[in-house]
RNA sequence: GAAGGUGUAGCUCAGCCGGUAGAGCAGCGGCCUUUUAAGCCGUGGGUCGUGGGUUCGAUUCCCGCCACCUUCACCA
């Protein structure tokens, strides 16, 4: 709405700019420059016993009235929590009763007022002064929750997924559980960064605007810089770089940072998504481990209290060790067949006799991981390590120590979904030149995800990688488990939806 | 990208086997100075997602389109 006609606005919105034009006859100021508040909501009901009939200063939005003639009840809500106020003429004054009988709810208000508890029980706080801070002039979804037997019942929730994400603002107004959810979030992230800043780790960060992509198999968003007249590309990871900096000579890196894939959008994918990845120097996907399991457990311990944790009504325990799974042996457990070894033709039927589809161009490796992901992910509910994958799969990760076929990867499987990929880094120059051109390879067969050749990666493992452990994490992912939600867009505050037309 | 589902008042929803729509809350007016889904009385509000088609007549039936949800594909 470029030009605004009053005309267009619904009743609602018509008699709010009425108020408002009311508000500014009587000199009023409907959006007012600050409020000196001494409280919180949460702090009064806290402090109860102690602020009991003294004054305190809050603001907040009204979230609901109930007016009495001269006086009326209402709830105020901050960030802190909601809290009751009592206006009263008698109290507040003529002018300012005028004032607050134009109030709405929506509206945010400054309250001076005295600490009681109602007839009902209810701690409340008592108006002497009352300001208009901010008028609403868009209504507001009024949900209403009642006690019933012992039941907390809601009524007229916001539920509408659409709205909820498109309009997120009302959504954090409105629903106590999102605006939890995401302060659990930053809370798991904190947490994090704490625990590998307290192993002495280093945050850096490295370029989003990448000339050449890698690090991951997925296909890139791809824009163009005008002034050097070049494509590049939003980093699909961060992995390359990352390890450029362990060959500079840091010996812990880490980067909690935005990734962009450009796939499909899911219950568990956004375009945009919040990646950690960590590279330790001299050491293996062993003390990887080690590390994801302790970490996670430390984060659960910070953030729940507990190492335990509901999700989507099961429970998961994340008390280390994890069980470690062999990726063949895996297959074995789940699907019934062993795999180990076998040619390319032989995976193929053994696929089709399992009833998994596969593209004409694949390699065994990606033959392997469809099997793994059809046959075996979906039994990974309690926190578990799949270890040892096919080195055609893992163009970046160095070959086992004890098997060539095979390379030192593992990844962390926790209520049937990846939340890391972790490996002992290839660091011979020579053998990473191999797996690229292979990618390369790959790439001309039709697989359009496949990994693109980096000379100057490769330029800087011939000046020496230390022997390195690297790992990547979806944050997402782990905020979706520790805050029990079903879907990624309850954890992204502006999950990428579609323009709404107009 | 495919299939299925959904789209009606600010919010949550009902309804219509074709005759231009209802409820609760929110709103507006009135009464009410301890209410809390406040209450009581009265009352306004909708191009029924969008564009076509069939029909005397479409919100309802048919087709296209758009958005969202679910499942699948791709992927983490």
């Amino acid at each position: 709405m470029q030009e605004e006609h009053i005309e267009d606005l619904n009743d609602i919105m018509k008699v709010r700019r009425q108020k408002l034009a009311k508000l500014q006859e009587m000199q009023v100021n409907a959006f007012a420059y600050a409020f000196e508040r001494d409280h919180t909501a949460q702090q009064v009901i806290d402090d109860f016993e102690a602020l009991q009939e003294k004054p305190v200063a809050i603001a907040g939005r009204i979230m609901s009235l109930r007016s009495m003639g001269k006086a009326a009840f209402g709830h105020i809500m901050d960030a802190s929590s909601r809290i009751q106020i009592y206006v009263r003429q008698d109290q507040v004054g003529d002018a300012a009763f005028e004032v607050f009988n134009l109030v709405d709810i929506g509206d945010i208000v400054g309250i001076k007022g005295t600490v009681h508890k109602t007839r009902a029980g209810e701690i409340t706080i008592f108006a002497q002064q009352f300001v208009l801070l901010t008028k609403n002039l868009r209504p507001l979804p009024v949900v209403k929750e009642r006690i019933e037997d012992g039941q907390k019942v809601t009524y007229d929730a916001f539920a509408d997924t659409e709205l909820r994400y498109r309009q997120r603002y009302v959504d954090l107004i409105v629903n106590k559980n999102v605006r939890d959810t995401f302060v659990m979030r930053s809370k798991v992230v904190t947490a994090m960064r704490r625990y590998l800043d307290g192993k002495g780790y280093l945050e850096v960060e490295t370029p989003v605007l990448q000339p050449i992509y890698g690090g991951a198999a997925a296909r890139p968003f791809t824009t163009h810089h005008n002034a050097l007249d070049m494509t590049l590309y939003l980093r699909i990871a961060d992995e390359l770089y990352l390890k450029r900096l362990i060959v500079g000579g840091f010996e812990g890196v880490y980067e909690i940072s935005k990734d962009f894939r450009n796939e499909g959008i899911d219950r568990s994918h956004n375009p945009e998504f919040t990646m950690m990845e960590l590279y330790v120097a001299y050491e293996d996907y062993s003390f990887m481990m080690n590390l994801v399991e302790e970490m996670i457990n430390t984060i659960c311990q910070d953030v729940l209290g507990s190492s335990k944790v509901m999700y989507q009504g099961g429970e998961l325990d994340f008390t280390p060790p994890w069980p470690r799974l062999r990726l063949f042996d895996a297959i074995q457990k789940y699907a019934g067949v062993d795999l180990y070894g076998k040619s390319r033709d032989e995976l193929r039927s053994a696929a089709k006799s399992l009833h998994i589809e596969i593209e004409s161009f694949w390699d065994s490796g990606k033959i392997l991981d469809e099997i793994v992901k059809e046959k075996v992910e979906p039994h990974l509910i309690q926190p578990t390590f799949l270890c040892d994958y096919p080195v055609e799969l893992s163009p970046l990760a160095k070959r086992h120590r004890d098997d060539p076929k095979l390379v030192e990867r593992f990844e962390s499987f926790v209520a049937g979904r990846e939340i890391s990929n972790a490996f002992s880094e290839l660091n011979d120059p020579i053998d990473q030149r191999g797996r690229f051109e292979q990618q390369m390879a790959m790439k001309e067969a039709g697989d359009d995800e496949a990994q693109m050749l980096d000379e100057d990666f490769l330029k800087a493992l011939e000046y020496g990688m230390p022997p390195t452990a690297g790992l990547g994490m979806g944050i997402d992912r782990l905020v979706m488990l520790l805050t029990d939600s079903p879907s990624i867009r309850d954890v992204i505050l502006f999950p990428t939806m579609r323009p709404e037309m107009l």
